[in-house]
DNA sequence: TACAGTGTGTGACATTAATCACAAAAATCA
DNA sequence: TGATTTTTGTGATTAATGTCACACACTGTA
């Protein structure tokens, strides 16, 4: 990628489109580029980092710990994707940590620039808006498969979610994700993750190419 | 309650309190006021109504219902809550319905009237947001739970959640909830609820007044 | 008051899913 | 590449939770 400036890397973050040409160049002057390695956290659990950060490439992982230190994983982000702006709201710690899969690079935006933005820019504010409806959907099925479904509907649901949907209702995932970490994003145990899909690809639900990428059955659907 | 205009009722809605005058006013003309029986919902998933609704008393649920007719309860609301918003930021059908526990009466402010407030006024934008926040951190919290613990941590969270907590780390709940209710919030079967809500009275972490009301006890934080 | 509709408590049993304990296989990184 | 860490697969066992089947208690209302 060529060195871009400030101001180039704003217009091409589409949280930022909708800005006009003094606002961009505000946001670009308050911005700053940070690159975060594999492991670490972009946000804490627990903690006001007090900016937003959009990231610009890479892949990371939601992460809320409970006192015992087990884990779900909440969701996975990737380039384009916003964090930090629940505790900038209503300034209180963040609820989940947001962590680094592979090194990713995130423009950081203040709190007062952020705050600005929401005042002055109508569009940026309800596209952030757009963006914790959103998450608020998600959420609120998640919290139905988990209340509804058993382990088995459960895995099926965290394949599609992981996928890419194609029209013919077959969905592609690129990104190996590991049994492990299904379990972590449905509340169950990698034993009982392994076996699921072990069934499912014994029933050809699903299937690994030779490249890694899992192919997903549209008869998923059914469960 | 004396009969009031839609100026004083709109003037005693907190989500409204930010306004200037004219956009009171505005608000005012557009709003309708519409009394919804127990049981009726507010919103219906899967529709999109097209209003905010806001609470003015009474008891409401968020009731989300799968394709095989289970239900989860995601929350429950009072006066001063504000339901539909979701649909109206990103035009996609209702993700659950609101229905009403008692006879609810509520404002009805439409998606035209609704989305110029939005624009006008960045205190009342920044209150919705706000609202969303919470939501969130409240959903991502249930998942923590049902991701996370066993039927007995779940029973001990939705009870204090339905009870208020006061200083001494105790919790009080007048609305009498049902056990088949609790159930439905933590997807759990209602038989399973029975068995740890008694467990829980032997132990003395929770007991029944006589007037109906349920005390929750200290201890129960540590489940 | 009597009826209808809801919500409850409980034992027996069936099922689901977690745990444990290893041996291997893969991925990472130094 | 070689060493190390992470992930996997699997069988045996145990623990947790759901399901079924009733008898009853409670509530509101006609």
């Amino acid at each position: 990628m060529a060195i871009l400036s400030n101001l180039d890397l704003v217009k091409r973050v589409p949280l930022f489109s909708n800005l006009n040409q003094l606002q961009a160049s505000m946001v670009a002057d308050s911005v700053s580029k940070h690159r975060f390695k594999r492991g670490e956290a972009l946000v804490s659990q627990g903690e006001k980092s007090g900016y937003l950060a959009i990231m610009l490439n890479g892949r990371a992982r939601v992460l809320a710990t409970d006192s015992k230190g087990r884990e779900v994983i909440l969701a996975h982000l990737e380039a384009g994707a916003h964090v930090g702006e629940m505790s900038l709201i209503d300034d209180q710690p963040h609820s989940a940590s947001v962590v680094a899969e592979t090194q990713t690079d995130a423009l950081i935006l203040g709190r007062e620039a952020f705050m600005r933005c929401l005042a002055d820019s109508v569009p940026m504010a309800q596209t952030i808006m757009k963006g914790l409806v959103q998450r608020l959907r998600n959420a609120d099925e998640k919290i139905e498969s988990l209340a509804l479904l058993d382990v088995y509907g459960r895995v099926a649901r965290a394949l599609m979610e992981l996928g890419k949907a194609n029209e013919d209702g077959t969905f592609v995932t690129q990104s190996r994700v590991s049994r492990q970490d299904v379990a972590k994003m449905i509340g169950a145990s990698r034993e009982m993750v392994s076996r699921v899909m072990k069934d499912f690809e014994e029933r050809g639900i699903i299937s690994t190419q030779e490249d890694g990428t899992l192919l997903v059955n549209a008869r998923i659907q059914g469960l």
